[in-house]
DNA sequence: CGGGTGGTTGAATGAAATCAACTATGGTGG
DNA sequence: CCACCATAGTTGATTTCATTCAACCACCCG
């Protein structure tokens, strides 16, 4: 199987062989990191530009009263803010969830593969914008549906996200979250997002473990989200298109 | 006084007169548009490039249950996803709030500028990082912070932009907001947004008036919201340098 | 065996939405 | 000019929702 990376820009905009060579040159350089790791902190001068090639890692705030905000969830083929190094400082913080395989691209080899080939500085734009309209996702889903359905949002695009790059089958779709995680990512308490997640189960939405959530019904999941995926744009890639 | 367009610009990276030029050739297309007008809807392909003169605009996005989440405030300079155009619809509707002027650039002549020139291009991805970093800035207010915090951060990372752009003096900055739009904003029903604000005002932070709203002590404010405005990542224009 | 983390549950408290009534204002048409 | 209506804002009473607090279980790991 090719590298996340790649497999997750096929599915925004065709990508050659020599695009794909490149990449892969790009990501040669990848370290095996543990769970809860920082990649960066908020104030840190931005370095690299981070890949996930296996595992999942998120973005987060911490407040100063200490209680903590998850911004959005990484998994394998994402990378941090491209073009974030012209910026003089990190905004938010980035570590790892589970234990992963992350490689860094350094900026300028990051700058000259976007010159070099325009094919690959329009894959990286648009899964920008993808970012981007997830980002405005999340906002509607805080600000304007329940918290029901707000959990059931969240778990829904992950889903389709874990598809997307062909890291997930149509069934039985495992996430390794604690649930203490789920309510720092939806703006809950841990035993309020329990008594939501419980009810999922009870709906036969869900399976619960410890450390782990396993989607059972993602049809019943979306219908209870009211979960749409356009913003996810994609566009090349279909749901019949298993294999590589 | 030059273009707002131009003058956001120049808060983010170096832009020499031939740059100004051909920003202002490329914003000749203008059209005044009344109040409560949308400009793109949600489900749209996307057209041109929107930018705000004058005037103030938002994103926003309807729920089924017709319920209304604005995603982020537009003011002058401030311009619509670049390359939105790559996408093959939106994700979101943008609508004007007050009467403004809005130019739009056809998405070919973005291109040209992009590539003859390299300082604009730089300009343009350090404005939409700085607006990717408002979008996790909103998240994080909308999951962990009080509501009182929250309208109050919101209202000041509103004064600190509109500062950036020299369109706020140091006092008594007026803003065009219904509490009905507050509360789209910030997640919360009008008659509760309305008690915050009353409280703000008690606090001495605000005035009150009818489709109006005044900061009286920004400083109070954004002790209130525990607002740091390092996310907004200006960098070259300073307090001090008011006029052009 | 003891301690830590994640998860579960109930009761009490607090925060926000809801419901409802009412004021003030500006615009429109008779 | 006035009657009428629509919109924005205000306020109190009530209900719903989520947090807080607290106790407890299960499990893994040293």
């Amino acid at each position: 199987m090719a590298n996340a990376f790649v497999e997750k820009l096929r599915g925004y905009a065709p990508v050659s062989s020599l695009d794909e060579a490149l990449l892969e040159k790009a990501c040669v350089r990848s370290r095996k990191l543990p769970a809860d790791y920082d990649l960066i902190h908020e104030g840190d001068r931005p370095g690299p530009v981070f890949v996930i090639l296996s595992g999942w890692a998120c973005s987060y705030k911490i407040l100063p009263g200490g209680s903590r905000q998850i911004i959005s969830f990484l998994m394998p083929g994402d990378f941090c803010d491209i073009h974030v190094a012209v910026l003089a400082e990190m905004d938010h913080s980035i570590g790892t969830i589970t234990e992963a395989q992350v490689a860094t691209i350094p900026r300028d080899q990051m700058e000259e593969l976007v010159e070099v080939r325009p094919s690959l500085a329009k894959a990286f734009w648009w899964s920008q914008l993808v970012d981007a309209g997830v980002l405005r996702a999340t906002i509607v889903s805080m600000g304007r549906r329940t918290s029901l359905e707000r959990v059931a949002h969240l778990l829904c695009e992950l889903c389709f996200r874990m598809r997307n790059i062909g890291i997930a089958t149509e069934e039985s779709i495992v996430m390794p979250f604690t649930q203490i995680m789920l309510a720092d990512a939806v703006g809950m308490t841990p035993v309020h997002v329990n008594r939501l997640v419980r009810k999922l189960r009870a709906a036969g939405a869900l399976e619960l473990g410890v450390g782990t959530l396993i989607i059972a019904d993602l049809k019943l999941l979306s219908q209870i989200a009211g979960f749409y995926d356009n913003y996810l744009h994609r566009r090349l890639r279909t749901r019949q298109s298993a294999t590589a």
